[in-house]
DNA sequence: CTTAACGTTTACGTATACGTGAAGGTTGTG
DNA sequence: CACAACCTTCACGTATACGTAAACGTTAAG
């Protein structure tokens, strides 16, 4: 298995179709998500198959959760993440300089985005949670009239 | 003001403009929640203006909430809302039946869709939790290297 | 009673997020 | 080295969830 992989580092690497099962995605999925920009594989075969390591898999997994338990769009997925191209530079970036003002530029940059993230993520949950309650109240409701239909009452709409 | 209201009971109502500003949706988007059988207006004027009443506004909002917040299909929405013409249906057979045996039935029917609503939710919100813990995770990855330059290492990817 | 603002139905247009297939190249196992 | 099972890049097709506009009727204020 001779690689393209820019780092050079040997790894485990998966095929789309392995990863696209162990996602439940589809490999055209996969290859869309691509195509906008929002990943991009670790290396390339020689014949160009694509090949993906482990955080591949981890940021395609993040992917498909925020489509699927988020909900959101690709175009705001690709507001949420870094964009694949302007993360590679920035990895880049980091190996080379050694300069640690640089470096902390850059960390500082990637935990303003995480911090982001995960304030989205909860001003979802709270929304959600918002529903929960509004379905509580009218199941509470019903509650009621069904313990006054047990006490013998009509249960009448009040 | 004559209406076509089954229940005949006068109500304060909404124009399909107005329920739409006050949710933020379009009223292309309510006429085809409707088409799609989600909903349909308390009323309608001699004119066939749709009239929306507070619990059609509530409904709405509750689709509305499904689909931004929870990011659930239209598809997926009126398998978890009853259909609006079984609601319908089955909120004239509760008034219409005298017997408790029978509205208890219908009572018992919507409390189940109601905990499968909120289990649905609660599920969804557990999904965004884990999210959120796998941002926080990497987050924290990163203030370790943060820390390490700050106290002038040379933040290594270890 | 006029009329501006609003509504109705019908119908075609469109962005997103893929599905599906064609035409061909790659891998690795026998 | 054959060949089945992968993969590649186009490229066109399609379901969902509306946008948009035409042609026409309704409402309420003046």
């Amino acid at each position: 298995m001779t690689l393209k992989t820019p780092s050079g580092v040997a790894s485990h690497f998966l095929r789309i179709q392995e990863v696209a099962s162990e996602l439940g995605l589809t490999t055209r999925s996969i290859r869309y998500y691509e195509e906008l920009g929002l990943l991009s594989p670790a290396a390339r075969s020689d014949g160009s198959y694509r090949l993906y390591d482990a955080s591949d898999v981890e940021r395609l997994r993040f992917i498909k959760g925020l489509r699927d338990d988020a909900g959101f769009s690709l175009a705001e997925i690709s507001q949420l993440l870094e964009d694949e191209a302007a993360r590679v530079k920035s990895r880049e970036a980091y190996s080379q300089t050694g300069d640690p003002a640089e470096r902390r530029a850059i960390v500082t940059d990637s935990l303003g985005r995480f911090d982001r993230q995960s304030r989205i993520l909860r001003e979802k949950i709270a929304r959600l949670e918002t529903m929960v309650s509004a379905v509580e109240v009218r199941r509470s409701r019903l509650e009621g009239r069904l313990a006054d239909l047990d006490a013998g009452g009509l249960g009448e709409v009040r």
